[in-house]
DNA sequence: TCAATTAGTCAAAAAAACATGACCACTCCC
DNA sequence: GGGAGTGGTCATGTTTTTTTGACTAATTGA
């Protein structure tokens, strides 16, 4: 027995799992947009130099798994997908911008 | 022309920056450790199950690089290493506490 | 003197993360 | 009908991170 679990255990410390769901090459870049505009992903793609497809996808699905981002179709003139941050996410917003005046 | 610098490109948020020097698979528990206790490196090593020489000393170097961790040589009884939260690291403390009562 | 403890380093292998390029299905608009 | 845009997936390869195991060198205590 290594571990109870079959998933890769989820920290107990909110700030481990903080760290974890934005542990990534481009998460917190992802993040840090989602916080000013609604994310789609092509636009996401260009705006992130040296970003490909397969990363941003996996980055998005991961970060909807966690609960960071909310995935909604939009059934408009061009049909999309847009990405926006959760409450979840929102909350975390105000503890990063402390961050910033520290 | 990649990146003009040299160095892996310092994030100008500080929030990325704190994603950044704490990702990896032991940082934050270090981290953690570190906020209640002086770390010794066979200590943590035997703390920490599963982890291994290599990635603590990296860890250990790789977060004092980056000011989050003192070293200090301990000068007595069985001369020896100590680890502790810098004045930087320690500041960081009440934010993640933030997070704990989200 | 000698074994154990201190704190590591180094080379190599294994595992995880990330990138590349091909492909796909649907919608949109001319 | 067909080209461009939407948002992806899949297999493969490369790169980065982490682990393993051997080794080192100084200190400590019997």
């Amino acid at each position: 027995m290594t571990t109870p679990d079959a998933q890769a255990t989820t920290p107990v410390c909110p700030a481990e799992a903080m760290i974890k769901m934005l542990s990534g090459k481009w998460k917190p870049q992802v993040f840090r947009l989602a916080t000013t505009q609604a994310l789609r992903f092509n636009t996401l793609l260009r705006q992130l130099e040296g970003a490909n497809k397969q990363s941003l996808a996996t980055a998005l699905r991961e970060m909807e798994q966690d609960g960071l981002l909310e995935k909604t179709v939009i059934r408009l003139k061009p049909l999309h997908i847009e990405y926006r941050l959760s409450e979840k996410g929102q909350s975390m917003v105000s503890v990063f911008q402390l961050l910033e005046q520290l």
